[in-house]
DNA sequence: AATCTTGTTGTATCGTCGTTCAACAGGGGG
DNA sequence: CCCCCTGTTGAACGACGATACAACAAGATT
């Protein structure tokens, strides 16, 4: 009688995904304490040695965890909405990107940028195309006025107010619902381009 | 001959404070992964038992870090300043509390209050006193002028973006400069309260 | 100078960490 | 059906984690 495999074999894209999902879910349950070896692989189902055979190391694992992060994120927040910001404004708090998950996720990441050069220039990367981006939205949505404030500096204003939205969520859930937090970009918003 | 002393011997109060200073230079240094016992005891020049002896644990001494750094924020940002939110912009901005050090040290207590029900309570009450200040100044600030958005909602904007321009600063240093930062919060009190 | 209180030391213990590596086995190509 | 490539396993290792605790000593009191 023939017994069932003991272990399945997967391509090496497919297996870095799971690794790179179980990782995120530790992260997101324990923070940076809880990205461990032994947790991620018993997480994914698999062996400890899969971390290093894939990743090299456990901080290329995170490293791959952090762009992952920013690729679904953009996905979701910054595709062309043209001059409609308020769509924009929908999508950044869109409830996969404000879930506790992902945002305890995204705190953990940042708690380790300023430690990890790896990290540090991927940040970098990723938040100047983020704020390029915003700056671009606002242009168009300026469309040639001349406003109180200059695009740039008011693209900034709206990164930080809605990066602090995201912190405030992420320590604590339940102070801030959604609503809230797309009423308050609005606000501010209308407040300079009306 | 007499040979000097071998240790020497302190309060329980100065001893605890010397802890604390030491956890928050680790915490600055390298994250919530340098805030270990040795790490800690070996900044402060003493030895491994003194942590447990002082703070009953580790996690005593970390949530007794993360009321310090309240506690002297608040004293530096939170005077009473009447009507005159620009000082209160300038002392958020301060050089003490917007140094490198500081904002790592937060980033990594930030990063640990989901996971932590102790810090989570500390949070939430330091939290809401920040809060209240902030409306309260801005209720003065107004004046009894109608504005286009009520107080509270816009001492929530305040201080989500003062939240969110710590973050940026505290995530990549170079990235935001004191007067950017400062300018960019007066921009947007302007944009409600002329 | 003897005594007592109490802050301090440092070893011992046990758990968990990340990485290595030799052996193993799934499953497609011959 | 066998072979071989390669993804996978898991034990072994040395380093480091937090805490407990018994011995120690600083320094004020007497």
């Amino acid at each position: 009688m023939s017994t069932s495999p003991r272990f399945r074999r997967y391509t090496a894209d497919q297996r870095r995904e799971m690794l790179i999902e179980a990782g995120l879910a530790c992260l997101a349950r324990g923070g940076i304490a809880a990205f461990t070896v032994d947790k991620i692989c018993a997480e994914a189902g698999a062996s400890r040695g899969l971390i290093t055979h894939h990743f090299k190391s456990k901080d290329g694992l995170l490293s791959a965890v952090y762009e992952t992060m920013y690729e679904r994120m953009f996905a979701v927040a910054l595709p062309d909405y043209g001059a409609d910001l308020a769509a924009m404004v929908d999508a950044v708090f869109a409830d996969e990107l404000i879930e506790k998950d992902a945002l305890a996720a995204w705190l953990a990441l940042w708690s380790e940028v300023p430690n990890n050069p790896t990290l540090q220039a991927t940040h970098r990367r990723y938040y100047a195309r983020y704020l390029a981006r915003a700056t671009a939205a606002i242009e168009q949505a300026a469309a040639g006025r001349t406003l109180a404030i200059s695009t740039e500096r008011l693209a900034l204003m709206f990164v930080s107010l809605i990066d602090g939205l995201w912190l405030e969520r992420a320590i604590d859930t339940r102070r801030l619902s959604r609503d809230t937090a797309r009423t308050v970009c609005l606000d501010m918003l209308r407040a300079f381009l009306r």
